[in-house]
DNA sequence: TCGGAATTGATACCCGGTCTCATTGGTGAT
DNA sequence: ATCACCAATGAGACCGGGTATCAATTCCGA
């Protein structure tokens, strides 16, 4: 938060909010400012916590509406964690894509769909589905944790 | 359930069951054959239902316990519906694949990893991740349900 | 400035799923 | 068959994420 490298993403979001037209209210900022602040994947409970800690009083329905609103305008994208919880990472709402996401720090890397429109248009033909929806997430370790790993491994040895 | 189409689908999750080292209780049966007996998704809630229609006194815990189990040999697999709720689908664990849903009945296929694999693969060292897990998903609108759709249509033009 | 619409917070509620714990049932060794 | 032991079960408390309600507030456009 506060200006700094993420302030840009942060107005984004807003203006996104606004041309949707909804309005750009003071809570909505701060939930805006936190998911801008956040490297990785959150849930929406520490979002919670972590705007209770620098302004009192937004209510834990707010957050959870914002969120909701900004995972309709593909501002946010729901994640289903491996682990059955699940978290949101900030998304890029104009081009379609999918999540690579470390399931040791969170970090997520945003993925082109390249080829697998291809793929996934084929299977609807081939079953004489209409297919309306598709998702892919995949899950591994980040360079930096993996880095990480291997030094402590190393150590120990 | 009864002896029927499903009944050797059912003796497959039962061998499944003991040749992990588990004991083919008479409840974790009953979950088996309801589990068997549905053509598409179903929820927990809804096999606790039916089998209690069949057989008093079956705990819900114990039928989450029989699913998790279930989940945990690759016989069933949970499903995150675009809906945001969960489902289970019946599932071949012998081989690694991911499922096509219609999100109107709920019928599933299976669907080959195929070249899925090799993309993931690419992905994964392109990005410097060690990738653990991949999860794929189609929704669509199944043949049957599409032609009674159109057939709907027609009817009330 | 004013009135209606949008947003908000507190709180109750819901639902899927897990935990606890006392009871029961199955299994394998004898 | 018996016994001892571990697995499985049911009831119910519990939990966490998320939603519904509703009155109070804030916003915004005329
Ligand atoms: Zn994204
Ligand atoms: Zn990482
Ligand atoms: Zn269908
Ligand atoms: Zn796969």
């Amino acid at each position: 938060m506060r200006p700094g490298i993420n302030s840009d993403q942060t107005e984004r979001i807003i203006q996104a909010l606004k041309r949707a037209g909804y309005q750009a209210t003071p809570n909505r900022r701060l939930v805006a400012e936190l998911v801008a602040a956040t490297g990785g994947h959150f849930t929406a409970a520490e979002l919670l916590e972590r705007g209770r800690r620098e302004r009192v009083n937004i209510g834990r329905a707010t957050v959870f509406r914002a969120l909701e609103l900004l995972a309709s305008l593909r501002v946010v994208e729901r994640l289903d964690l491996p682990s059955g919880s699940h978290a949101y990472v900030v998304c890029d709402p104009d081009e379609h894509h999918h999540h690579l996401v470390c399931s040791t720090c969170g970090r997520s890397e945003d993925i082109a769909d390249g080829e697998l429109a291809r793929l996934v248009d084929e299977i609807g033909r081939r079953n004489g589905y209409r297919i309306e929806a598709h998702r892919l997430e995949l899950f591994g370790i980040c360079p930096a944790c993996s880095a990480a790993d291997t030094a402590e491994r190393e150590t120990l040895a």
